[in-house]
RNA sequence: GCGGGCGUGGUGGAAUGGUAGACGCGCCGGACUCAAAAUCCGGUUCUGGCAACAGAGUGUCGGUUCAAGUCCGACCGCCCGCACCA
């Protein structure tokens, strides 16, 4: 086994600060931005870091070989809870752990011979990045982006903090999987919402981002058109008169039979005071609360609060109201009307509380009877409907918005699903949010002199909660700007803060400034983004408001930070269980075709399904127990070749073997060819049919994987070099003067070919190639397919007998189709399945196909 | 329920509407070896046939076309996202 020597080009690589650029590149030069998300310093890496970061290792190199001066930089999400669990577990303190896995990690991820500039590292918990990330938010709390606010949050109970709406998933915390609570707390809110219009909008500025994320991102924004109506309440109660609706259906407003409060709506409160029927239904629903609720279907519940509301256009008809546990308090108005006729909610409930069902919608097809089980939502004619009866429900809707307007009981409005991002967490190991709170002065800004607001090392995680709260001495400090003694924040934010903007400082880490301007507009928008699709919501609108917001801040000059986002399919692995369920280690398993055995005891494994790589079911293969044993390449080689990178790759033994195997079989016979003598001073004689075909293999060769690396098709690229291997080695077994120099000329055009896949094979047979040269494959052109070369004189045709293969045929590339049917004809093939039947019309696809349609 | 995607050999997959299964993995056979590993050569969609060859074949049914894995319609199955958003 010829083994590569990969420290020693990564080595070479890191002396010729190969892949190290400047903050300002000259302005000739052409820029590419190369960005994987970066990694949560966990300790070691798994294989999804290694498919993330070679795909993005694939890219950069490439781009870098096509004379683009590359910036592909790397850093750490260095703050969260795993840190403090740590500490609270094993008592090393959160930053001496976070330090400890950031440097095991640097260490895995430098031996996959990534080209990446790793001058520029930072790490999110460096008091050069939060304490600018602090000064950001002043920014944002000076110009009116963030609030300060009582609301019901989502608790988590296990991790002791309070979760973004994103980071509730199916009603339990995203990191512990806790049922998740409502609580009350006074919470720090990012305004996102006031940018909804223009995420949205944004979202047609991405055509190089994936479909189906535009798409979540776009239902997460939520844009619905609609109208507020003021009902009027028969009977005032207390100071409320009216009741504000919303609702996007406005022409179904005659089939209005009830109208319902949300169970939080001030005057759902307000009847509760005088009806304990209503106060016992109340606390009822928030005893259940959203954690009950969100698990499953909860049940549609609702109770008459005996208030009636004016009918708006049908003078003397009054409504009931009703409060519903299915009505939503932070979504429009929290208030509603039901029309069970055209709405599956309504008619639902309208079936459970016995009211009446009124259709008004006649369907396109002219169905107009009674509603069944199954509400009718489509468009129609109205009906039932009084002065809009016949008119569709479109011109309807506007019709009767517009009366309602005159009225002066109603105005259109856009609501969006988006809510503000709530930020504050209840931890230690994060940015410490740079507020202090003042009796008389309310919250104030921590002065920008002050920045950063460091975290105090002398803390202890022996109590549950946040040791920030607890800390003696760190809260305390004189309000800025009364000076009496005031009280420090001490919630921290929420992670994904910290990685809203990380790439914009990487453009100019060092940079005095949180973000240095002039370098961020000539690197952003990132060209080329990699990452999981789990961030396809959160991080990544995050990051894009971030850059919204800075933009209008005067901070950056871009508004959309990733202009191509590629999102990658997870590694996954066979699982294997004993008898007595206990998970295995594939490590741990003798596999062969005939099953799966525990190598220690021999005892027969059950083969579970191929699931994402985890530690809970054992199914993880260590990277770096890959790369010792067949090198980086083999790894990164694989990932690559299995399947197309958007999708789930399954890792398996064979495969990696395999990968391996063809590697050495590249070096094998480099190294072959690259002993032979160059036949020198023979160049008179004419090239001989081997070279040919091998020159025209090596040029259609760099065409085909040049164009599949341009569309992230690396499989492909990758089965176009084994067909260039596999001439290359036939061509190698043939004897032809002048041979050994096209033998080395394509060696050469291989290394670089294979050079962004597996670096340093590519440099191992270049090294043996040309052993006098200094030059480094990772620093030469990518390779130029010669047009001449690709230009054939000879094609096979196809050809079909009533759309049917009937045998192929050689041609010159322009023969006329006489020619080619004359030819056609001949083949004996051909000739009996026309038979004596004439041809009736004839299709000839030049260098294709020809189809003859004979009489049936 | 709504939105999106995907169904191709034993397996991962390839295929601007124009020779379906490139390339790899696995498997079978052979060479080398005392043997194994490694390596090399050959075969490998299914059915029939010694073969030449013929028939069938890209989830199912239908359509458009000289020609459909590819386009259109209906259905079946799987995956992902969202979901009382009024």
């Amino acid at each position: 086994m010829v083994k590569v020597d990969e420290a020693l080009w990564q080595r070479r690589w890191k002396e010729a600060r190969l892949f190290s650029v400047s903050d300002h590149p000259p302005q000739e030069a052409k820029t590419y931005y190369v960005l994987e998300m970066f990694p949560y310093p966990s300790g070691r890496i798994h294989m999804g870091h290694v498919r993330n970061y070679t795909l993005g290792d694939v890219v950069a190199r490439y781009k870098r070989a096509q004379g683009f001066t590359v910036l592909h930089p790397m850093g750490w999400d260095a703050f969260g809870l795993p840190a403090e669990n740590a500490a609270r577990d094993r008592g090393v303190h959160p930053a001496t752990w976070t330090r400890e896995n950031i440097a095991a990690m640097r260490t895995e991820l430098q031996s996959l011979g990534l080209s990446i500039d790793w001058e520029r590292e930072f790490a999110t918990c460096d008091p050069e990045y939060y304490g600018r990330q602090q000064d950001l938010f002043i920014d944002m709390f000076e110009h009116g982006l963030v609030d300060r606010r009582e609301s019901a949050v989502n608790w988590d109970p296990v991790d002791q903090t309070v979760l973004a709406n994103e980071q509730v998933i199916d009603g339990r915390g995203w990191r512990s999987g806790a049922l998740v609570e409502q609580k009350r707390l006074s919470q720090w809110f990012l305004r996102i919402s006031a940018y909804a219009p223009a995420l949205l909008a944004g979202l047609n500025n991405l055509p190089r981002w994936p479909e189906r994320v535009r798409l979540m991102q776009e239902a997460w924004i939520g844009r619905s058109e609609g109208a507020e109506i003021q009902l009027a309440l028969d009977t005032p109660i207390q100071d409320h008169r009216a009741i504000t609706i919303y609702t996007t259906r406005a022409d179904t407003l005659y089939g209005m039979s009830f109208v319902a409060l949300a169970v939080d709506h001030p005057l759902s409160a307000a009847c509760a005071i005088s009806d304990p029927a209503v106060a016992a239904f109340l606390a009822d629903c928030r005893r259940l609360g959203t954690s009950e609720a969100a698990i499953g279907s909860a049940e549609k519940r609702g109770i008459d609060t005996g208030l009636q509301i004016r009918h708006p256009l049908i003078p003397g008809r009054t409504v009931p109201v009703w409060i519903a546990n299915f009505v939503l308090m932070d979504y429009g108005s929290g208030a509603i009307f039901g029309c069970p006729a055209h709405d599956q909610r309504d008619l639902e409930f309208a079936r459970l509380t016995d009211l009446p069902v009124l259709r008004v919608v006649r369907s396109d097809t002219g169905e107009d009877a009674p509603i069944g089980s199954v509400a009718y939502t489509g468009p129609g004619t109205m009906m039932n409907s009084g002065s809009a009866d016949g008119l569709s429900s479109d011109e309807a809707r506007a019709r009767i918005v517009d009366l309602l307007i005159e009225q002066g009981i109603a105005r259109r409005v856009v609501n969006w699903r988006l809510r503000d991002w709530g930020i504050s967490r209840q931890r230690y190991w994060g940015c410490p949010i740079p507020i202090i709170h003042c009796t008389s002065c309310g919250a104030q800004p921590v002065p920008r002199h002050d920045l950063p607001v460091l975290l105090p090392d002398d803390v202890s995680f022996d109590l549950p909660g946040n040791p920030l709260d607890r800390h003696p001495t760190w809260g305390v400090v004189p309000c800025p700007r009364c000076g009496r003694t005031a009280r420090r924040e001490t919630d921290t934010f929420d992670t994904f803060v910290d990685s809203a903007w990380y790439f914009a400082r990487f453009c100019a880490p060092r940079a005095s400034q949180p973000i240095d301007r002039e370098a961020a507009t000539r690197w952003l928008p990132v060209d080329q983004y990699v990452g999981g699709i789990e961030h396809a919501i959160l991080h990544l609108l995050y990051a894009r408001f971030f850059t919204h917001a800075l933009r209008d801040l005067g901070r950056l000059d871009v508004s959309e930070p990733f202009s191509g986002l590629f999102t990658q399919g997870m590694v996954t692995h066979e699982t294997y269980r004993t008898g007595g369920g206990q998970w295995v280690y594939p490590d741990d398993v003798d596999r062969s075709p005939e099953g799966a055995r525990l190598r220690a005891t021999g005892e027969e494994l059950q083969i579970g399904r191929v699931e994402k790589m985890s530690k809970s079911k054992c199914n993880v293969i260590a990277p770096s127990a890959i790369i010792s044993r067949y090198g980086a390449d083999t790894a990164r080689w694989f990932v690559l070749s299995d399947n197309p990178p958007e999708r789930d790759m399954e890792w398996t033994e064979n495969g990696a073997h395999g990968c391996s195997r063809f590697l050495q079989r590249i070096v094998r016979l480099c190294e072959e060819i690259s002993g032979r003598k160059i036949d020198t001073g023979s160049t008179g004689h004419e090239c001989g049919p081997v070279q040919r075909s091998l020159l025209r293999a090596q040029n259609r060769t760099i065409a085909s994987v040049t164009e599949a690396l341009e569309h992230f098709a690396f499989n492909v690229a990758i089965a176009r070099i084994h067909e260039f291997v596999n001439t290359l080695a036939d061509a190698a077994q043939a004897g032809e003067p002048g041979l050994n120099t096209a033998l080395h000329a394509a060696v050469n055009v291989l290394c670089r070919l294979i050079c962004p896949m597996v670096p340093h094979v590519a440099e191992h047979i270049h090294s043996a190639l040309c052993p006098a040269s200094d030059r480094l494959v990772a620093e030469m052109p990518w390779p130029v397919a010669d047009a001449s070369w690709l230009i054939v004189d000879r094609v096979t045709v196809a050809i079909q007998v009533m759309g049917k293969l009937r045998g192929t045929i050689e041609v010159p590339v322009d023969a006329p189709a006489e020619i080619v049917l004359e030819t056609a004809l001949r083949e004996p093939t051909v000739a009996r399945a026309v038979g004596d039947r004439s041809i009736l019309k004839k299709i000839y696809v030049p260098r294709r196909v020809l189809n003859l349609v004979v009489q049936e």
